[in-house]
DNA sequence: CGGAATCCGCTTTGATACTG
DNA sequence: CAGTATCAAAGCGGATTCCG
């Protein structure tokens, strides 16, 4: 496979990855794992998101068919989230990325710090 | 495990998620996990990549202990950039991630499709 | 309750020019 | 060759206000 041929194939990759690497799209995913939620229960959970962000956010996970909306028509209305088959099954890569993160942690940190000194001297 | 301690553990994994989300990380990392290139190589195979970002995202891959830089102080001077033990198993997670994206990239965008359409209407 | 609309600052990226 | 410096443009996210 010629090294154009690698980049090329990367590029598919790399949007999704900048989609769920946004500040709280793993965050929803993960927290509509465990069941349904409801819009104003998915912001408290969810510490410091804001409306907007939340609104946007579940709306392209939606969009990605990832998230499914439920819309209660009752007073006040009340409308559910929940995980798409398809959304489930992006937890398994996502959960391998995150022990990838826990076993290698400690190792970047050291290596940042270590790069941050020789920079400061 | 509560909703917080859900999320709280995602928090740890969205950093590098988005650090590798970024446009040119993860082409850069495929890329060098054929071999070590030198800078100017580098920007030659990844299409597109301006010089200063090929420059910031080496040196963000160097100090996250992904890559290492290799100087020969011959003139003209000649830099390898080369993936680290670290780099390597890093490849591992983002593959299967990339095996996700190809299984079911038609899936999300029969959805998005769909979705746009209704909007549209 | 669950949004939509607006404004605004910050960060990311790109283009260009210059250097050892 | 392999950068650095500077500037401008675009995108993302937050705060606020209004609505059915």
């Amino acid at each position: 496979m010629s090294p154009h041929e690698i980049t090329a194939g990367c590029r598919s990759v790399t949007p999704l990855l900048a989609r769920i690497g946004d500040k709280w799209t793993i965050l929803i995913v993960m927290l509509l794992s465990a069941g349904p939620r409801r819009f104003n229960e998915i912001k408290r959970l969810v510490d410091g998101i804001s409306q907007r962000m939340l609104t946007l956010t579940l709306r392209n996970l939606e969009r990605d068919g990832l998230v499914t909306r439920t819309v209660f028509p009752t007073i006040p209305p009340r409308v559910d989230y929940a995980l798409t088959p398809l959304g489930q099954s992006l937890r398994v890569p996502v959960m391998a990325l995150g022990r990838w993160v826990t076993e290698n942690r400690d190792t970047m940190e050291r290596s940042r710090t270590a790069f941050d000194g020789r920079e400061g001297a």
